[in-house]
RNA sequence: GGGCCGCUAGCUCAGUGGUAGAGCACCUGACUUUUAAUCAGGGUGUCCCGGGUUCGAUCCCCGGGCGGCCCA
């Protein structure tokens, strides 16, 4: 066949010694293979033990994985497996297996997988081992495997065949288990208050609770137009009314936007809602949520990412969001800004365009002010901070201040100069809903396509009475981003969107 | 969307307008406790793709693909 034509030699020598094990009469595809125990949990139950202690009191075990090293001495012979968390040694020795055994090791290949039965002794250096006794093949890998010392550094390699990149890089394993236990111990927490786990639509008529472009798709039977949400908070708060005062959910929301180091298209949400609660208690509760989360997934509230030592340890800073941009924008510009400037649409647009923003004619004061703030603090971001008090004009879901209507009673907290949670006292009176709504509905006939959408139906909802409410939406892959100190959203999502090899 | 950078052996990377290189991996041999084992020998390739310039292009030019970083 022309593929085997294009063969190179190192698939053609893997390719001759696994027909080579069938020539001898071992099962090329074993069904199973009969463990004592894992690797993983044989080398925390025995690293502690010296070598007198393994002879003293033999430990024989029985346990799988794949050969990651080959070390050969003619008659002596190491290899070492790994159950794709933990690496042990085997000891081969010709004369210490039954012959069969033996040539089943001669045919292996650096990334084959072995089954392995033997007593665990200590080597002359001190190396946990099993000598082996029995040797059992269970699969061939016919493809070369990265190179052991350098590892698979190529990103797109690590991001296209993640299951390389899993079996070379321990650190890169380590991120996924670090992330398995953000999410449980999220659970853990929310749990333990009270809160609801539930899983409400991702397939939605109408795509609402945030400002994003959706992705479309079409059910066919129904011959109906669906989005993939942007955001389950419409229906979490339609919950909250059918009387489910804490509950949560984490899941996929998916929002049709550009890639980058911060965004995947698909990206994991937690949200979660609180009856009789408002903005300023879920400050607080965050800062316990997020360093219970920390010490549970890491040991410690303490991070580092990138070249920042932050702390996750309660109290945050908090800063409200016209006073920050009022504040930096005074000191960029050397002139004094009051708050109502950055209240009156034209003076905020010019203090928006002397500090280079691109003002869009769509945009109201409040939008103004919010990209203000963004474009100005940054780099004033990287230790927790929640900024507070956004414009009413941005955030169509959020609940006023009584004491001033342009501003409602919401924040968005930054760690390492990104947003990782947003939150507000939620938005309960439907005739009000209503009407921001058709504020969005105006801002998308002037071509904003990420304004909101009308929902009636939530409307309706609100209309049974929403009890005073607080919610809030964190950005999990950021959080795992923080805790594992990955620069890119795509080093803790196994499988990132990538456009296809040509 | 814009700018910059990258794509060469299985992996990590050098390199040149004239027969394509290193380390590791791999193959052959030696070696009964090694640790990136060592020693001796062996170079295994669509230089991302297409077109152009040229006697000759992996290299220069144009277009395209995929990726990374920064900006919007």
């Amino acid at each position: 066949m022309p593929e085997e034509a294009r063969e190179s030699d190192l698939l053609r020598q893997r390719r001759a010694n696994f027909e080579e094990l069938i020539r001898l009469g071992v099962d090329p595809y074993p069904r199973t293979f009969d463990a004592t125990d894992t690797v993983d949990a044989l080398v925390q139950a025995h690293s502690a033990k010296t070598g007198e202690d393994l002879d003293g009191a033999p430990i024989t075990t029985r346990c799988a994985g794949r050969v990651l090293a080959i070390r050969a001495f003619g008659k002596a012979n190491f290899l070492v497996i790994s159950d794709g968390r933990t690496r042990i040694q085997v000891y081969i020795r010709q004369d210490a297996l039954p012959e069969r055994d033996f040539s089943i090791y001669k045919l292996l290949d650096f990334g084959d997988y072995i089954g392995v039965e033997g007593q665990l002794f200590r080597t002359r250096t001190n190396e946990l081992t099993i000598k082996g006794a029995k040797l059992e093949f269970l699969v061939k890998c016919f493809v070369p495997l990265p190179e052991k010392w350098h590892g698979l550094s190529d990103v797109e390699t690590r991001y296209r065949q993640r299951y390389l990149d899993l079996i070379v890089s321990p650190e890169s394993r380590r991120v996924f288990e670090i992330r398995s236990r953000v999410l449980a111990s999220i659970r853990t927490f929310l749990n333990s208050r009270g809160y609801l786990d539930v899983e409400t639509p991702m397939m939605q008529p109408i795509p609402g609770g945030a400002l994003a472009r959706p992705f479309v798709t079409h059910h066919n039977a129904l011959d109906m137009r669906l989005y993939m949400r942007i955001a389950p908070e419409l229906y979490l708060k339609r919950l909250t009314v059918g009387g489910i005062e804490r509950v949560y959910e984490i899941n996929r929301n998916f929002r049709n936007e550009g890639i980058s180091t911060q965004h995947n298209p698909e990206f994991t949400m937690l949200e979660f809602y609180q009856a009789y609660s408002d903005y300023q208690a879920l400050m607080v509760m965050t800062e316990e949520m997020l360093s219970f989360v920390a010490r549970e997934s890491t040991g410690t509230d303490q991070i580092r990412f990138g070249e920042h030592e932050i702390s996750l340890a309660p109290p945050y800073r908090r800063i409200s969001l016209r006073e920050g941009a009022r504040l930096k924008a005074s000191e960029t510009l050397g002139v004094a800004i009051a708050d109502a400037d950055l209240r009156d649409r034209e003076r905020a647009a010019g203090i928006a365009k002397q500090l280079g923003l691109d003002v869009q004619r769509s945009w109201g004061a409040g939008k103004i002010a919010t990209e203000i703030f963004e474009r100005l603090n940054q780099d004033d971001l990287v230790h927790p901070t929640f900024v507070y008090d956004f414009p009413t004009e941005v955030s169509p879901l959020s609940k006023q201040r009584p004491d001033d209507p342009d501003t409602v009673e919401r924040f968005e907290l930054y760690i390492g100069g990104f947003e990782v949670a947003n939150a507000f006292s939620e938005l309960n009176d439907p005739a009000e809903q209503r009407r921001r709504f058709e504020a969005q509905l105006r801002d998308r006939a002037a071509g904003d396509d990420e304004a909101h959408a009308m929902d009636e139906d939530y409307i309706r909802a609100l209309e049974y009475g929403l009890p005073p409410t607080a919610g809030e939406g964190v950005g999990i892959d950021r959080l795992v981003m923080l805790l594992t100190n990955s620069p890119s959203i795509r080093d803790v999502i196994l499988f990132p969107l990538m456009r296809p090899r040509t």
